[in-house]
DNA sequence: CCCCAAGGTTCAGAATTTGGACGGACTATC
DNA sequence: GATAGTCCGTCCAAATTCTGAACCTTGGGG
C-alpha cells in the first residue's frame, strides 16, 4: 500500500495519518505550537535537512494546516502559521506530550509544563465525553460503523472478529 | 538526525514519536484499539508487507505498548494485546480520529461512531483541564520549561523568539 | 507423504528519505 | 559597485525503508 492510498481509506485515522503521520511532521507541529514560524527556525531546532523541512511545510501548507504569509517586503520573507484547522491539532499534540510525560519522563520530571491560563494551574489534559462531560477511557467506548463507512468495503472499518472491541486481556 | 536520536531528546513529543511516530505504527494501533490481535489479521487489514508488520509489532512489544501472549498450545500461537501503557495511547488515537472526522469526513459523515457506554451517547472527545475541568484550547495554554528540561541544551525546549507562544496570526 | 495454517524471517530490487552543496533574491556594508 | 550576509529553497548522490515473494517452523489432517 502506498502513502497516498491511506488518504483514500474510509478511516479518519488513515486520512489524518496521511497528513501528519510521520516523525518530522509531528516535530514540526510541536514547534509550531511553541511559536516557531520561520523556515530557518524549524531547521535549526530540528537539525535535519532543509529538504525535509521544505517538503513537510509544503504538505502542511497544501493541506491547510499551516498558512504561509509574508512578514516583510524587500526581500519578501514568509513565515508559517497554524490555521484554525492546524490549531485543531492541539489535542493530538497534547495527547502525545502527555503520554511521553507519563511513560518517558526521567526522574526529574516532565521537560515542559503547561499552564492553563484560565485557572492558573499546571495541568494535564483529560479526555472527556462531549455529551456527559465525564472522563472517558478506552474500555468505556463502543465503536461501530458510522454514516461515512463504505458498505462495499467493510473490512477496513468493521471491528475484527474478537470477543469484544477493546476488551481486556 | 537519526530516528533513535529522537528518543534521547528532552522532549516528550520526541520520545513518543520515537515509539509511535510512523504511519504504519499508528495504523496498527488503530486496529489494536478496534480489537485486532493476530499477526495475520493486522497484515490482512493493512495490506502491507509482513516485514513491516513484524518490525512494528516488535517495536511496540519491546516498548511495552503491546504484549505478546500465547492463546493456544500445540502449535503455539501468539497474539498481541494492548498493555495498560498501550491503552494510555487512547487519547492520542481518539484525537487523531476526531481531527480526521472534523476535517476529512465526506458528506455522508464520519466512518466510525464512538458510543460512551456510561451515558449511552455517541460522543466526540473534549480536551479538558485536569485542575479545573474546563475545556482547553491551544491559546489558553502557556508552556514553559519543566523540571525535566536540560538547562545545558535549552534550545530544544525554550520557545523560539516570537511575540508570544501560540499567538494568533 | 503431501498439503494446510499461523506466525514469522530472509533477500533482492524498488521507492523514499536524507544530507550537503548549490542557487536566487534581496540588503547592508564597505 | 564589489563583497558579504540572510533567508528560503532546490538538486542530486547516498543511505534507508518498503515491497513482494520465497522460505522456515510447529503442528494438524487426509
Amino acid at each position: 500500500m502506498k502513502w497516498d492510498d491511506l488518504a483514500d481509506q474510509p478511516c479518519s485515522v488513515a486520512r489524518t495519518v496521511a497528513v501528519i503521520g510521520d516523525r518530522w511532521t509531528l516535530m514540526i507541529l510541536r514547534d509550531a505550537f511553541l511559536g516557531v514560524r520561520r523556515f530557518e527556525a524549524f531547521q535549526a531546532r530540528l537539525g535535519i535537512s532543509r529538504t525535509i523541512i521544505a517538503e513537510r511545510l509544503k504538505r502542511l501548507t497544501d493541506e491547510g494546516v499551516l498558512i504561509k504569509t509574508p512578514y516583510q517586503d524587500r526581500p519578501v520573507r514568509h513565515d508559517y502559521r497554524l490555521t484554525d484547522k492546524g490549531r485543531d491539532l492541539y489535542p493530538v499534540v497534547m495527547a502525545i506530550v502527555t503520554w511521553g510525560d507519563r511513560h518517558y519522563a526521567g526522574p526529574a520530571g516532565a521537560p515542559l509544563l503547561h499552564r492553563h491560563k484560565a485557572c492558573g494551574c499546571d495541568f494535564a489534559p483529560v479526555m472527556t465525553c462531549s455529551e456527559c462531560q465525564a472522563p472517558v477511557t478506552a474500555r468505556e467506548v463502543e465503536t461501530r460503523a458510522g454514516p461515512g463507512a463504505l458498505m462495499d468495503r467493510p473490512s477496513v472499518i468493521v471491528p475484527a472478529a474478537a470477543p469484544s472491541p477493546i476488551s481486556p486481556p
